[in-house]
DNA sequence: CAGGCTACTTACCATCTGGTAGAGAGCGGG
DNA sequence: CCCGCTCTCTACCAGATGGTAAGTAGCCTG
């Protein structure tokens, strides 16, 4: 039947409108009557395509952080064909993630949602994120070791600067509760206290 | 009948109850069932004294930010009695905030939950918190007009000094859920970063 | 001791939830 | 032409959810 069907992209509407409605209503919040319902279609063609609610998000949450990865793995290509120092590689990372972070705030949502302890998909998006993880410490060590960073828990460096990212959600939703327009400044504010905060973290070449 | 009805306590131990849930599993997360069977008690007990789950969720709101507002008054006439200098003031009260939410990291749940955008009972805080964010405000605006502080968009501040305690929230959980410890460290340094931030934005007697 | 108030209970309900079963439409290949 | 595959639908369900109604035990007061 299909009456908008043009081929198989109910697929993609759903886990679109899924990534919007766990972004901002949460797991709990959304029901899959009413994700359905907001796309015109029967729960039921949800559950045809993603068995569950709890491997819906699962999807959603895989889509996500295959789009973060990709991303920073180009522009990781990218800055180094192009020679850069370390700190600079460090500097187009954070912009990238920043960019993201504003192209698609529903990813911060998401993010901030499944960031809860004993959410579902929390230890989905952990295993994502670990071995992201475990290689940005690995290369940061190196570097250290090498001279070429300054010397500091790479660890705890590497979870402040994502607890920062994921707290942008949150500063711009305070914002906007509280009034305040769709302001650019506070969150590139945030990315200059990030960026200086890890520069004195890490460049050896900064005093201080 | 009261089992253990040691007079009116059961409101207050629901109250507890619910704050913990709230802050943790979320207000849909959170069902009074569960609640009451957690406390020994039946649902209708629960509503006997909070009529709705709603109104549950507004009567916690209501403590959490009394609680807050009562322990600001008395650092604010503590540090005035004093004679303090305003960054002196604006620096007790900041490290006093930072002390409430290591006491009672739940509060940072609650909040962080009730800060999403459509959550019930984000309206509710938004009317505690606003008179004390206006008071702040006026208060600073002042104190820029007399020279004593220097000259910045007050709101603005407030709010990104507001996001950032929330942001301990999340912070304190993804460094769990990445199996780092309880570390203080961290949250520390959060409190330092603001400070500094802080200082250098109102502080006239700091250079920069 | 009757009456009412407080605190909590059992009984019950309408609605919503995620999920199962199975039918039907379109379509491509043998 | 019919079989089988993909996709979506209707029909249905068991369990959970928030909430209502009404009862009951203790207790204070007139």
């Amino acid at each position: 039947m299909a009456a908008t069907g043009t081929r198989g992209n109910t697929r993609d509407l759903v886990l679109d409108a899924a990534l919007a409605s766990f972004g901002t209503a949460g797991y709990d919040g959304t029901s899959l009557d009413d994700l359905a319902a907001g796309l015109g279609i029967r729960k039921q063609t949800i559950l045809y395509h993603f068995v569950s609610k709890r491997r819906l998000l699962d999807a959603v949450v895989d889509q996500c952080a295959g789009e973060l990865v990709m991303a920073l793995e180009r522009v990781l290509a990218e800055s180094r064909s192009e020679g850069g120092s370390d700190w600079e590689r460090v500097e187009s990372m954070v912009r990238e993630v920043f960019r993201l972070a504003l192209d698609q705030p529903v990813l911060l949502g998401l993010l901030r949602e499944v960031s809860r302890p004993n959410s579902p998909g929390a230890e989905r998006v952990r295993t994502h994120l670990e071995p992201l993880m475990a290689r940005a410490r690995r290369w940061m060590e190196d570097e250290m070791a090498a001279g070429r960073m300054r010397r500091t828990d790479a660890q705890l460096l590497l979870l402040s600067a994502y607890s920062t990212v994921v707290g942008v959600a949150t500063e711009i939703e305070v914002l906007r509760a509280a009034g305040v327009g769709p302001t650019l400044r506070p969150v590139v504010q945030r990315r200059a206290e990030l960026l200086r905060f890890l520069r004195r973290s890490l460049d050896p070449a900064v005093g201080r």
